[in-house]
DNA sequence: TTGTATGCGTTATCAT
DNA sequence: ATGATAACGCATACAA
């Protein structure tokens, strides 16, 4: 009998078929350097014939550590987190690491007691903190006290390299500002996000970096602020496109937005991009969906995720993992020449 | 000393404390019923005092099986996944459970050895299978095989009610091209989701039950087949807007399309609602931030994804979930009467 | 109603 | 370089 009831073959099956102890098989399956070439192969062996697999739940016991790595975030959008998933997936593919899902409420006053039992409880390898949550430098905190090693995923550079995965937002709302000036504008309106989120934050910076390169004055009269979402963006469109002299482009800190700024200048019979050109950012489903397609700014979002995910699970392999992303400028077709 | 070096209590420290075996506490923990309430106090009462939580791994690993539910998807869209994610939690928020994901590639050739040794390394507690990947039977049956209880999420019954969530695309379908009649509309077109989908077929047997209860004709030439993305939606948009007499309104099998449909449509110098009645489904994103909003139908995501949980982890509980959902058809703006 | 002994599958300690 | 034995924290079988 090779094998348990249940059909699994343990160690135990192993360390019998070939002749020597547990120990010995666990040193093989952890790749201890110390250990004779010949009982290896043997041993190796064994286990392909067996077709066995270590059991997680044994040696999460054993090493007081689970295999899992976590994903904590405040849905940011629906895009964004399932990118992230894809991206860690892509890293413990073929692991014995398994991705378990946390969202939680930002809001919430017990937030930090929520994600503190979760963590302790589940006694995770590592966890993935994602904007805006991962700005938040409590709950940073509380992962090291519990022990868990975390990677922040966010727009700018707010923790240790070994902790942080950054785009660099406001050198790509430059750079996309700095496309709009290329194409002959010089009026262009800015809708910021929520205040509080250092993404708008960064943002704003970088509308500014490019107006003062280009030695355009700051016009207050065509800046506005939305939460993030569709409807603020129809205000804040509403509000610039009343300025008189009218911008000629607007750059709206998301896509969610930039679609509300669309809106609002189509309702007031404006043809996009005849008259007026609208960058957003994100490159969500509906930047490409709407019409005509929106000009926007994509994080790699996998590519970070998965350098994050590697950084989290193989000390060896982090080292090699960048920490920061350049973001691109997806240019479609709702920018024209002024 | 009342606590382990690593400072969480265990289920010996409570024993010794509450002076009782490791089998009392444990009975304590179970809920078992034959216990003398005394004992019952004393012990929980240390319990609370120490704020002893049991061990998941412990537990995983005497139980032979995880605390953990899964989700295996392929995408169907994001809102859709994260949507359930939110519905699961709902349903183990305060409990010892967790949520782990895993996306999968339909089309891989693997696919299905690759959900083998995913269920068998992590031994899930039991796990939800979303569209369209749930309407693969060889992967209930593979669950079957490996003692995992599953939940499928689908578009029609396609399994035991204890097996199953499922909304009723055909009769939701009826439900919203009746409501295109019932706007005077009687030319009106359909776009096809991708043969081989389960919901495709019950979207079109929708589309033709109500024209038939209105004694209205099929006609092949209003009629088109997408595979649920945008630019097939356009190319079926032309298609039907070609037609002789053009369609008064078009039903597309989903948001993607439908926001095709309204390019398509657009392109041709039409205006939405006036010329051309456009209904999507799923309620995406997209529906609700272009010009004009989508009339769509919603499936109650959440709360089919917390019924399906329920199943999963509460035997008790789950005879009283319901298996069958009814889709809401949302109004907004891009149907008018003819 | 409660306790004892044993098992779950792995890793760690300390020999040899 | 390898092995015997004891953890790890909980549950189950079987007694008492």
């Amino acid at each position: 009998m090779a094998r348990a009831k249940d059909g699994k073959p343990t160690i135990n099956d192993v360390a019998r078929l070939a002749g020597v102890s547990k120990k010995t098989v666990s040193r093989v399956i952890n790749r201890s350097p110390l250990l004779n070439a010949q009982t290896r192969e043997k041993v190796e062996a064994v286990i392909a014939e067996l077709g066995y697999v270590p059991n997680p739940q044994a040696r999460a016991l054993a090493l007081r550590r689970n295999f899992l790595i976590g994903l904590i975030h405040d849905n940011p959008n629906a895009q964004m987190v399932l990118g992230v998933q894809e991206g860690i997936l892509s890293a413990i593919r073929d692991t014995e690491f398994a991705l378990v899902v946390r969202p939680v409420n930002r809001r919430s006053p017990d937030m930090l007691d929520d994600v503190r039992t979760f963590l302790d409880q589940q006694r995770l390898f590592g966890v993935l903190l994602l904007p805006p949550i991962s700005e938040n430098d409590a709950l940073a905190q509380l992962c090291d006290e519990l022990g868990v090693t975390y990677v922040r995923m966010g727009s700018v550079r707010l923790d240790e390299d070994v902790h942080m995965v950054a785009s660099n937002d406001r050198e790509a709302v430059a750079k996309a500002v700095g496309y709009l000036i290329g194409q002959g504008h010089r009026r262009i309106g800015f809708v910021a996000g929520p205040e509080g989120f250092r993404s708008a934050a960064e943002r704003a910076l970088g509308y500014r970096d490019a107006l003062d390169s280009a030695g355009v004055a700051i016009d207050e009269t065509i800046m506005a602020e939305g939460n993030y979402t569709f409807e603020t963006g129809i205000a804040a469109g509403e509000k610039l496109l009343a300025a008189s002299p009218r911008p000629s482009a607007i750059f709206a800190s998301n896509d969610e937005m930039a679609a509300g700024v669309l809106h609002a200048a189509r309702s007031i019979g404006m043809s996009v991009p005849e008259d007026l050109s609208i960058i957003g950012f994100d490159d969500t489903a509906i930047a490409a969906h709407i019409w005509p397609p929106l000009t926007t700014v994509r994080w790699p979002i996998q590519a970070m995720a998965k350098a994050a995910a590697i950084k989290l699970i193989d000390p060896v392999e982090a080292r090699d993992q960048p920490s920061h992303f350049l973001s691109d400028l997806i240019e479609r077709a709702s920018v024209a020449p002024l």
